[in-house]
RNA sequence: GUGCCCGUAGCUCAGCUGGAUAGAGCGUCGGUCUCCGAAGCCGAAGGCCUUGAGUUCGAAUCUCAACAGGCACGCCA
């Protein structure tokens, strides 16, 4: 907030310098101006870096541009208005704020006006926003890989549900294909197997280890009903079975991890439904496909891809793509403006085909936005975990989980951004688990409620060993609330004149006040990971806070001030782990 | 071989659209609780931003090349 009404102040100062031709050639400001944070305090507050900026088009040295812009800023009566305690220019030509608390006192009181809302914007304008994500196949455990897609599609929905799209969630069941016939003959099997009959496990299939926990309370509950079944009707019952024990079981574990679908859209269902034979009649119907050699090809290599793709082998199924390219087509059915598909890297070999295949159709591929999540190395003290499926070493997400516990996991695949490449070391995310991130940023929000606990309840008076009434009321509590919305200058007795321990005090509302920038720019560049890494920095400040200002004083103008502060504080950092879906606890 | 991703402190990661002295955490070492939660705070050590060119006022950031790692290159899903 202080950022963008200083951006207009300096728009303002340049647009005026320019109209009367004090910065060469330019009649205005050809681009936008953006607030900065100096890494140094002797730089100010804020700073801006735009004459820079300038110096080419206006053809002068960006020092100059600077002095003549910060003069104009110094004339504006609204920016001397504006509690800007001093502005200075310094090369290469940075003009820098020193800001007055008058900014601060706004910006926590603006806080407690928006109050669970503060940082929500509207760059989504209510649009709608489908992002489909982990759409693993339902054949097995997920693994550390599915919980990295996992939050971060879920922290991406948040931040976009919080910038005000209106978003749904789905999960592709790839539930048709060979990867289910396998499973059907791998369930059969163990099926029988576990009710004694001496069948031979498939060896090309599913290790039986990682499926044996699925199929043993299926065992249970159903008895021996199925023995009976034949060779063709064993393994399709047994794995329509399975499979929605398999999916039950990924959605309990997403759902435990703070994720959550809307709708669970199956491959099978587009097979079924027609929509694959219809999408490559459209095709045909298009001229985008030919045949040759018995197959089905569409016409890629024209759209952008590197080569034409099969749509349906010569054998008569259709392939992978051919049911993609109906799902997507049906995703642009459903109406959303916005289509966000999360895919692992290694299905990056994908996205041309895939593309091409939404051009051939003529749907707008500019709504269509893949993002792919880099793989995540899995480690034990420093080994990699080598994952074979076959071998049956896959370490599960749930395993991860039950490790170092949930919010730690879901904070730590949370942080990263997904195009790098993360290492996992579960020991050392174990031994660290009681410092992490998570924790930290956790206990500075139970600190906040702890404080304000603090106020409410009676103390034990050290010296008399009496009881002492509470510092403060819940009513005067409730009317302080209403204090803080209506007049910022309550806050002003939050502040101490001694330099360092304002230092401290101004950084922590400036970081309050940066959040709704955070979530602008965690949203446009599409890493929620930014705002984890921000509540980290927003606990710290609080704990530096916390160091210097003793909040509960006998002053009772101080108490209500910095009272103020610290509820203000809580509440970003609870709206903060709200997006990342960590909890927020009120004590631990 | 081709395409994509990546290379920043001992380890795990940030570094926004090129801008001021490259930042955190963990780990190491040293301080700090008669006082609102010490799961905290303060300080120190630790860097040829893989290498080499280029673009420019200015490069960790952009371009090209080399080197190292990962992934994908099917009428698999």
């Amino acid at each position: 907030m202080i950022r963008e009404r200083l951006a207009s102040l300096v728009e303002k100062a340049i647009d005026s310098a320019s109209k009367d031709g004090k910065l060469g050639p330019l009649t205005s400001c050809p681009v936008p101006v953006t607030i900065e944070r100096p890494r140094s305090l002797e730089h100010g507050d804020l700073a801006v870096g735009i004459a820079l900026k300038l110096a080419g088009p206006a053809k002068m040295s960006p020092l100059k541009i600077a002095e003549v812009v910060a003069e104009y800023i110094e004339k504006d009566a609204e920016a001397s208005s504006a509690n800007i305690a001093r502005l200075a220019v310094a090369p290469p030509g940075f003009i820098n704020f020193h800001l007055g608390s008058g900014w601060l006192e706004l910006a926590l009181q603006e806080i407690h006006k928006e109050g669970e809302n503060f940082g929500r914007l509207n760059i989504g304008e209510g649009k709608r926003v489908l992002v489909e994500y982990v759409s693993a196949n339902p054949t097995g455990d997920l693994h550390i890989g599915h919980g990295r897609g996992a939050v971060y599609g879920s922290c991406l929905s948040n931040l976009l549900d919080f910038v005000g799209f209106n978003v749904e969630q789905e999960f592709y069941v790839n539930d048709a294909g060979e990867q289910i016939a396998q499973l059907g003959f791998c369930s059969w099997a163990l099926y029988q197997r576990l009710l004694g009959r001496d069948v031979p496990y498939p060896e090309e299939g599913y290790p039986e280890i990682s499926l044996k926990h699925f199929l043993e309370p299926l065992v249970a509950q159903e008895g021996d009903k199925y023995m009976h079944l034949d060779a063709e009707e064993g393994p399709k019952t047994l794995g329509a079975l399975t499979k929605v024990v398999i999916m039950n079981s990924q959605r309990d574990l997403l759902a435990r991890l703070g994720v959550n679908f809307n709708t669970w859209f199956s491959e099978t269902s587009l097979h079924t439904s027609g929509a694959v034979t219809s999408v490559l009649e459209e095709f045909s119907k298009r001229e985008m496909s030919f045949e040759l050699e018995g197959a089905l090809w569409l016409k890629a290599k024209e759209l952008g891809d590197e080569r034409d793709r099969v749509l349906r082998k010569s054998t008569g199924n259709t392939t992978y793509l051919a049911a993609d390219a109906a799902y997507h087509l049906n995703k642009y059915k459903r109406g959303f403006d916005q289509l966000v598909t999360i895919w692992g890297s290694d299905h990056h070999g994908q996205v041309p085909g895939l593309k091409a295949s939404v051009k051939a159709l003529d749907l707008d591929p500019d709504k269509l936005e893949i993002i792919l999540t880099q793989l995540v190395n899995l480690q034990r003290d420093g080994q990699m975990v080598r994952m074979s499926k076959r071998a049956g070493t896959v370490v599960t997400l749930e395993e991860v989980m039950d490790e170092v516990g949930v919010d730690a996991t879901r904070y730590y695949l949370a942080e990263s951004n997904p195009q790098n490449p993360i290492n996992f070391d579960v020991e050392l995310a174990k031994k660290s688990s009681k410092e992490n991130p998570a924790f930290y940023i956790q206990y500075a929000h139970a600190r906040c409620c702890a404080i304000l606990r603090r106020a409410l309840e009676e103390q034990v008076n050290q010296e008399t060993g009496k009881q002492d009434p509470p510092v403060l009321t819940q009513a005067q509590i409730d009317e302080y609330k209403k204090e803080y919305v209506a007049n910022a200058e309550v806050f002003r007795a939050a502040f101490e004149p001694d330099h360092e321990v304002f230092l401290h005090q101004k950084a922590l509302v400036q970081k309050l006040d940066a959040f709704p920038d955070e979530v602008r720019e965690a949203a446009v560049t599409r890493l929620p990971g930014r705002l984890a890494r921000y509540a980290y920095e927003l606990a710290n400040d609080m704990q530096k806070f916390y160091e210097v200002s003793r909040v509960i004083t006998d002053d009772l103008s101080v108490t209500k001030a910095r009272l103020g502060l610290i509820l203000a504080t809580q509440q970003v950092l609870a709206n903060t782990l709200k997006v990342i879906g960590v909890s927020a606890p009120e004590r631990m």
